[in-house]
DNA sequence: CTTAACGCCTGAAGGC
DNA sequence: TGCCTTCAGGCGTTAA
């Protein structure tokens, strides 16, 4: 569930408790996340390597060794980094911990996974542009243009909700975002991503900014179960106007009820009045 | 080229 | 109470 909020929340938490951390063990609890490389060697990789930054690009978490390597992860759906500043692991803490980064003064870093689809990858500094090709604009950033998203959408038949979701296209949104923006934008989730008009892309891209801005000053949102680096929840949860709010009374027109819908074998929802289809 | 479906996973929640 | 089924959903892969 971590999306562009919650991963920009967890990056800034791990910028200020890993940053100048020289790794000095490894161990791999479950080798599944590790896409790559087997758990030997991993462990060698990060031999002695001192972290010098730790950056974002959409969802995905960047730390970067002042060598010329780096590791990659992606958080999924239960994925979560913990710094964990004592040495006694208590109950609660080592539940699902698959990964566990030892620095030299005695603190740990935990990636720890429910679910396990969360990942990590190793690469060298010189492979990171590449890998940064291959997804779409920050959404925050200059390039996220009505022009640029009209442009993506030219040849696109599906929803815009299930465009909005394509990585390739914009990166860093989820389901929660999505439906949040749509709403706020007042565009009805199922009409066909090349049906945007230059108002409506103009407009999503303001509230697309606007929600996601708003979610990262409020740490993220803390549905289901995320967490930030110290555990703390995010507060964007109470500031959701149709993300699992089916049956309920729309909080701005007050005469919608919040539908639930699927679209590509996930949950939308929208308000049917503020959201209505135009013809 | 685009789009749709499936598999990966586990624990919570719902049905009977 | 207890067992079984369903659901949550990002993304890579595969098929159409």
């Amino acid at each position: 569930m971590p999306e562009l909020p919650e991963v920009e929340t967890v990056v800034r938490g791990l910028k200020k408790t890993i940053i100048g951390k020289k790794i000095i063990n490894v161990t791999v609890l479950d080798h599944r996340p590790l896409k790559n490389i087997t758990a030997q060697k991993f462990k060698k990789f990060l031999q002695d390597q001192q972290v010098e930054s730790v950056e974002r690009f959409g969802k995905y978490i960047h730390i970067i060794f002042k060598s010329n390597k780096c590791i990659v992860s992606h958080l999924r759906m239960t994925g979560k980094y913990v710094y964990f500043p004592g040495t006694k692991l208590d109950e609660e803490t080592k539940k699902h911990i698959r990964v566990i980064f030892h620095f030299s003064d005695k603190t740990l870093l935990l990636f720890k996974d429910l679910r396990i689809f969360g990942t990590i990858v190793t690469y060298d500094k010189d492979c990171l542009i590449e890998e940064k090709n291959k997804i779409g604009v920050e959404p925050l950033s200059k390039e996220f243009t009505a022009e640029h998203l009209l442009e993506q959408a030219k040849n696109r038949k599906l929803a815009v909700k299930q465009f909005l979701l394509d990585q390739k296209v914009v990166a860093g949104l989820g389901n929660i975002y999505v439906c949040e923006a749509l709403f706020h934008a007042k565009i009805n989730p199922e009409i066909a991503a090349n049906k945007l008009t230059l108002e409506q892309a103009n407009i999503l891209i303001k509230k697309i900014q606007s929600v996601l801005k708003l979610a990262i000053k409020n740490n993220g949102t803390s549905v289901s179960d995320f967490r930030n680096v110290d555990d703390k929840s995010g507060t964007f949860q109470n500031m959701l106007k149709v993300y699992q709010k089916e049956g309920q009374l729309c909080s701005i027109c007050k005469k919608g009820t919040i539908l639930r819908i699927k679209q590509g074998q996930r949950s939308t929802f929208y308000c049917p009045v503020c959201q209505i289809k135009q013809i």
